[in-house]
DNA sequence: TGACTATTCAAGCATCCCGTTGAATACTTG
DNA sequence: CAAGTATTCAACGGGATGCTTGAATAGTCA
């Protein structure tokens, strides 16, 4: 079983390009990564947000970097992790879409958890978009504030899912609503809508989120960073 | 333990997109998935290309099925694989541009191959692309001439690399020759930029392949095809 | 029909990988 | 310095994965 150069340099080479996947094997990862793309967070956090454990979390978020895939940093006495880059964020756009015209089990399983929900998927994506983007409606991000600030849709009102029912007064009541979070499998906007139609306002959940907004190339606002040392 | 239906929700989307992760996790696959890009082909025409067994072959082309990334049609006793579609194709390019950028070990890989083989990398890229699509220089395409069939680079010239010496006297002598093949991982066309130098051409190597080509958005041309049932 | 071929299947083995647990490390704050 | 917190490390068990081998299946061709 001896092997030529050629051979030896091609298994080489095949096996970094593998290093990306192996990064992108597992389910939690993908999770973490998804959750990375909202913006930087600890591993606290993330671990919090993805439902695991602390340990775990650190794990893949090491994993993650040694494929390169996110950066870690030293904020004190926390560790900020990252993507490392906004390729990642395509990349990872990329996997998601791919996933999502070829394996139509991704439909189903988002078809039976609408279903179970009671939750109707009205109004076609573009044609909201448009409204969105035309200021003909009030825009609500409901993720966490931090995400928020991290880069939201222009002229988009900040109202954490969590605060939502107390600020339900902030909202003009006689103008349509549309929610988003962090994107088709976030589930926060569909919560909001929710309880934003049982108050008797006319919502929508708008699928996209500040990826997909990225995606297709339009202007995404940031807030003014807190001081980073 | 008990999970929410959301937290359900999201382990199943994650599940699905981790798929995908894990048809692309082993080397063998991606080897698999860079060679049916350059066309359709049996299972043992795969495993002799990659270096493995049929039997081996047949199980990394089944996953790869199962992740809906490959698609087999049985042509009498033969099976043909395929690239489900170009979305795929696609897919893998990004892959490995990520490689490319992220992961210093590609780059370190590829220099210390092409310093053992005492290759030089002369001409840079995009004036050598520059030159080839302005017809200013003899193009080679030296892939076994079904993967031409498939798709070449327009006006390119079909001599595989097995047959090269024999063919020389096809090609004007006195006129630069640039040769091609899978791409920038595949080495014929070094094999083949070493022949023709030594028989006294003037010879280039073109790291992009066809995909490469058809990534920036530049016609490929198809031979006329075989019948097919 | 029977010989032959390409592909797939099934079983077995060594290895790797995920998640858990409990302890260790590193930093901050009083 | 001591107490507290965030993160990482180390070890382990169950389960998945990759490759091999040998047999079974499904098609072709004389």
């Amino acid at each position: 079983m001896t092997s030529t150069p050629n051979r030896r340099f091609k298994d080489r080479i095949y096996e970094q390009f593998a290093r990306l996947g192996k990064a992108v094997s597992a389910p939690r990862r993908l999770e973490l990564l998804d959750l990375l793309g909202q913006g930087p967070r600890t591993v606290e956090a993330l671990a919090e947000q993805a439902g695991i454990s602390v340990a775990n979390a650190s794990q893949h978020l090491q994993i993650l970097r040694a494929a390169r895939l996110v950066e870690a940093r030293k904020q004190g006495c926390y560790v900020e992790y990252r993507l490392a880059d906004e390729q990642v964020g395509r990349f990872f756009h990329a996997l998601r879409g791919l996933a999502e015209t070829r394996l139509a089990e991704v439909e189903q399983v988002t078809r039976a958890y609408l279903e179970e929900r009671g939750a109707m998927e009205a109004v076609h994506g573009t044609e909201l978009l448009r409204r969105v983007r035309g200021g003909e409606v009030t825009v609500l991000d409901v993720r966490p504030s931090e995400e928020y600030r991290a880069g939201h849709i222009p002229g988009a009102l900040s109202v954490p899912l969590s605060e939502l029912k107390k600020r339900l007064a902030e909202l003009p009541k006689n103008r349509e609503v549309v929610a988003y979070c962090r994107g088709p499998y976030c589930v926060m906007a569909i919560d909001a809508v929710e309880l934003l139609r049982k108050q008797g306002f006319k919502a929508h959940r708008m699928e996209q989120g500040v990826a997909d907004w990225r995606a297709r190339g339009w202007r995404v606002e940031t807030s003014a960073e807190e001081v980073r040392s």
